[in-house]
DNA sequence: TCTACTGTAGACCAATCGATCTACCCGCGC
DNA sequence: GCGCGGGTAGATCGATTGGTCTACAGTAGA
């Protein structure tokens, strides 16, 4: 509990987002399980569920968007998006399907700030990865594309795979990406 | 309005969902667009709002099946999977980019029934994507495996090009999806 | 010591939630 | 005529929603 009210908020906000959903969290849910007070939620987000939700988003995001830096810094970005992929799988398995992607949770939100937030960390995400493919000799216009599209196809495998209570959607997902991956590259 | 009250629910609620989510829509809401009673969705519906939700989802991802075999019962399947996205990408954009998909707002559900729902109309889509796949002189499990990421992915970038407000990562799929089917076809 | 700020604890607000209820209207079959 | 069931209309329920409020503890700086 070294974290103050502000961190215990966001990381609370992203754990209940990744279970219920934006419009099915709470904010007495996101109190006690956060342990913190009511008042604080205002006095760090002054907009409130919307504004928090936000940034728990953007945390989110970036939090993923360092550990593609990490996976992917070195060598090979088809083994990379594999080892991704099965430690998804893996993750929801564990979890017993209980939790999705937090950043796909918040682009259902009613609320159009929380959708950008959510857009802009899959666009981060693409980017890096397209910078990736750009290393290993891809053209840009490609990179781009093949990236983006990496990055839906995969949030698309969960969302399935989660609502399936199965992990082969995203098995799935590893095999057609390294089909494209090994056509171009 | 010749329909009956319970085709009206069931309507209302898909188009209240691919707006709000399914958290996010009210039964007041409900009632007012549908111009229904109270009474009439426990009625028909005696489970209360899962059971609609429910039934509106395999509702609507049985409409979406139909149309799949309409697209795609003869001939080419890459072309009617193109012909299908960019149908997607142009109701997106004519709708400002403010409803998705149901059965995708349905597979981020609290409850699990609606969850699995949402999992059924996946699976039905897949199946008869794969089935045309066959047809076509593939492998049966080579055409159940791209059916299923391509019904995954298509739906991601769905989800990825409504909070983005673009069409693009739609496009990208297409042109994505269009290579893997020309590289086994 | 006094002040100012952060944080906690919890009462309280109007509004809305999903759900249940009664009352009444209407059309169909007996 | 009579009863029955589907449908509408709307009051009402307890619970919960997001948000605002006061009161008070602790701590750092003037």
């Amino acid at each position: 509990m070294t974290d103050g009210p502000r961190e215990r908020l966001l990381r609370s906000s992203i754990a209940l987002v990744r279970a219920h959903g934006v419009e099915g969290t709470g904010l007495t849910e996101l109190l006690e399980h956060s342990g913190t007070a009511r008042r604080s939620i205002y006095q760090h987000f002054p907009g409130g569920k919307d504004e928090l939700i936000a940034a728990s988003t953007r945390a989110a995001g970036s939090w993923m968007k360092r550990v593609l830096q990490d996976v992917g810094g070195q060598g090979d970005v088809a083994a990379a998006v594999t080892l991704v992929i099965t430690e998804v799988a893996r993750n929801l398995e564990a979890e017993d399907f209980a939790l999705g992607c937090p950043i796909a949770a918040a682009a259902f939100a009613d609320s159009l700030p929380v959708r950008a937030a959510a857009a802009e960390a899959f666009h981060s995400w693409a980017d890096e990865l397209s910078a990736a493919l750009v290393a290993e000799g891809r053209e840009v216009a490609d990179a781009e594309s093949l990236a983006r599209f990496i990055v839906a196809a995969v949030e698309g495998a969960l969302m399935v795979a989660r609502s399936a209570r199965s992990t082969q959607p995203l098995y799935d997902a590893a095999r057609q990406v390294g089909v494209l991956l090994g056509a171009g590259g």
